[in-house]
RNA sequence: GGCCCCAUCAUCUAAUUGGUUAGGAUACCGCCCUCUCAAGGCGGGUGCACGGGUUCGAAUCCCGUUGGGGCUACCA
């Protein structure tokens, strides 16, 4: 009946790390899901390691994944809703109130200049959304600090006090915060508060089944943004790390996954990170996409390996590109794929003039040389027949006049189809790059 | 150590919630296709951690063991 409100609340640290992205992305997909609103929260209470740069990075690393919040700090400096401040550096007042008032109800003490709230010694059960209940016995539970010495509030008050300000309605977090529900569950009764629902997570682990740390590898959004990993490809893979959409799939549009993503099919063990799988992943979705999301990926990278200039011909990009789509997985791959489609004194790889390179093989690129010289058709199609005329004609498979090509006008062994990759490089480019493997390598 | 969570192929997972030859995907290995590389097609091996129960019947329920993870801060 009322309405949804989930948050993610990230504490700056200089990166976004891959499981904060997937407790984001399923708080994100709970909210599409059920029409409520998804409110991004800074935990920025530990002043030493909150910059402005830090926070940029967790927004850039949201963005990307393209989960755009409903409430909380804007990446231009303004602020969407009416919970805020939604940086907790920016809420002392509101911690003091809510201290200084368990201090008068007696719920909370003063010990050698902190304040403790007095922890209930019963037993008490989390209802978890995706665990079931949970009980923790407390008797033995030590009173928690809540206000330091020198006066600044502890995450588990401040926790609790904005989710209760920003009247968040479901808290779906890391299972590493399951033990410390109890206290929050706690804090909420002292405030005479209803708490929120809970639902814990699974971690992510390391593919050798040790806690995925902020050093391992492959921890951090931006490595995958700088590797070149589409945004849509990590999404997909996240999704399933945790939750399934059933029916054997494993390529799942975002509307699907909003369709069907609910919170009690979520899985309750720990899920091992499997980056073979995501690179499959990418594949599909790079094979998929269109040219008008490819290009402007792509003309990114290339730009930035110095392989595309600022204004590049964007007709010949794209044809190149259609070419080897299939062929490439990762982003950063791109770059190799297509560096000689713009560079004419491209380098011939050694092995694959060993091997093709024979006084044969030149001998056949010259009399292919000749036959394409006189070609006025240039599309795949004529030259493919061209190809195969000549083959015929020669009583010789096609193979022999390919392979001499392909290296001469790419300076390698491995690439697109080459009636198509001739096509598009054109008559041109083609006679003068076959010419000039001709004069380097004169047999 | 104490408390909590978890346990299906190497990995991510499915199993109409006790009745299946335990399914799919990635990875790996063959074969096919083929101008290279991919993609695609076909095929293959690998799994219910272990031990007890309950039941006509257990991957599924219970207990224990083992293993993994988390929490146990005046970090978040």
């Amino acid at each position: 009946m009322s309405e949804v409100r989930v948050r993610f609340a990230p504490s700056p640290t200089g990166l976004l790390h891959i499981g904060g992205a997937r407790t984001a992305l399923f708080n994100w997909l709970y909210a599409r899901h059920t029409g409520g609103k998804f409110v991004l929260r800074i935990e920025d209470t530990d002043a030493a390691r909150n910059t402005p740069e830090a926070v940029a990075i967790i927004f850039e690393g949201l963005k990307w994944l393209g989960l755009d919040w409903d409430e909380g700090p804007q990446t231009d400096g303004t602020t969407v809703g009416d919970h805020g401040p939604y940086f907790q550096s920016q809420r002392g007042a509101i911690y003091k109130q809510y201290v200084d008032k368990l201090l008068a109800e007696g719920k909370a003490y003063e010990h050698e200049g902190a304040v403790k709230f007095r922890i209930p010694k019963t037993p008490i059960t989390v209802p978890d959304l995706i665990c079931g209940d949970v009980t923790f016995d407390r008797t033995m539970d030590p009173d928690l600090v809540i206000q330091r010495k020198d006066g600044t509030p502890v995450f588990h008050l401040v926790n609790v006090v904005d989710d209760l300000e920003m009247k968040i309605t479901h808290v779906i977090r890391g299972e590493d915060h399951l033990s410390n529900t109890p206290k929050h569950l706690a804090l909420f009764e002292a405030f005479g508060a209803t708490p929120p629902r809970y639902g814990h997570i699974p971690l992510i682990l390391n593919t050798n089944g040790s806690k995925m740390s902020k050093r391992d590898e492959g921890a951090s959004i931006g490595d995958y943004i700088a590797n070149g990993y589409l945004p849509e490809a990590v999404r997909n893979f996240l999704c399933l790390l945790g939750w399934s959409p059933k029916e054997n799939k494993e390529v799942v549009p975002l509307e699907e996954v909003i369709e069907k993503f609910d919170l009690p099919q979520i899985n309750r063990s720990n899920a091992r990170f499997d980056l073979n799988k995501l690179y499959w992943i990418n594949g599909e979705y790079m094979r998929a996409a269109t040219l008008d999301r490819l290009e402007p990926f792509a003309a990114a990278i290339l730009r930035r390996e110095g392989i595309l200039g600022e204004s590049y011909d964007a007709a010949y990009f794209r044809a190149a590109l259609a070419i080897v789509q299939e062929k490439v997985k990762l982003g950063k791959e791109l770059g190799d794929w297509l560096a000689y489609f713009f560079k004419d004194d491209y380098a011939f790889d050694p092995a694959a003039v060993a091997k093709v390179f024979t006084p044969e093989g030149l001998a056949n690129l010259k009399t292919l040389r000749a036959a394409l010289a006189e070609a006025s058709d240039f599309s795949s199609a004529a030259l493919e027949d061209r190809f195969k005329t000549l083959a015929a004609a020669q009583g010789k498979k096609v193979g022999v006049y390919i392979h001499p090509v392909r290296l001469a006008v790419s300076g390698r062994s491995v690439g697109p189809s080459l009636y198509h990759l001739l096509e598009v490089l054109g008559k041109d480019r083609t006679l003068a790059r076959t010419d000039r493997a001709l004069a380097q390598f004169p047999g």
